[in-house]
DNA sequence: TGTGAAAGATAGATAGC
DNA sequence: GCTATCTATCTTTCACA
């Protein structure tokens, strides 16, 4: 993982679909000597995966929820984690420091979906506390990828 | 944008380098009505862009810190756009409800890049009020899109 | 909008150096 | 790592449904 490879990673996250002669001229390196480092940083792990970037909107996502939780008491954090990793709507979902448990990502439809979801967080009894915040604008905008309805 | 259109946007967040054939398979059409709807979508902005998701830890960035901040009195907030727009280490960045104005998201190489990034905030004059939490497991990883050192 | 087919352009993969 | 070659894939275009 040297200057080159993180300028190559860099130009692929802007643009995945550039050829390796471009990437290879912006590095200065040979269209060849290209193909084979994205190899090696693909096979390495450094590079996940190619994918859409999509517009959550376009979608009929326009609603992302921050949603803080507290886990209910003796709820499962593995079955926790398998319900979180299970649910398309849920984006991103961490273990933080601090007087939370997790925080949830959420992409849904509307207001009500916000709703629907924190009840369906409750009904599966992992809801002890929560607190939820809406994103108004999004001034950075961060990937997005379609999970599915 | 119907069902087809939803589906090859999940089959490309999943894997944007399929051969068109394989699309064409997985929705039930041929390989120039997969390749015209992907230009469809690609016009109409609901395919935003294809990039590389790739490994913050191989990057040298395995620190993740969410920052929710209430910018300084008289703070410009064009300004501080302007601001979270140029620095790279911040991946994501909303305006919120609730008593915070902001939520950043930052990746950084440490402990220690946590509190250069909030002294670099408070020497530019944004940080009124500042709260931070680390990000510890990762249970659903959202993508990441390398924006630089 | 979609199908099927065919031509041409482009880019990825490979092998020898 | 480079150059050259081979091959898979994409793109464009057509006639037709």
């Amino acid at each position: 993982m040297d200057e080159i490879d993180r300028k190559l990673i860099e130009a692929l996250s802007e643009d995945a679909r550039q050829p390796l002669s471009a990437l290879g001229a912006a590095v200065g390196l040979s269209q060849s000597a290209v193909n084979e480092r994205i190899r090696r940083l693909t096979d390495r792990g450094a590079i996940r995966r190619v994918m859409a970037d999509s517009d959550p909107e376009a979608l009929g996502l326009p609603v992302l929820a921050f949603v803080w939780l507290a886990l209910a008491d003796g709820a499962s954090e593995a079955g926790f984690r398998a319900f979180a990793a299970a649910d398309p709507a849920i984006i991103a979902c961490h273990h933080v420091t601090g007087q939370w448990s997790y925080l949830l990502q959420v992409r849904l439809p509307s207001l009500a979906g916000v709703e629907l979801f924190l009840a369906a967080l409750k009904a599966g009894g992992w809801l002890g506390r929560s607190e939820t915040m809406l994103a108004l604008t999004e001034v950075v905008a961060p990937p997005f990828r379609y999970r599915g309805a």
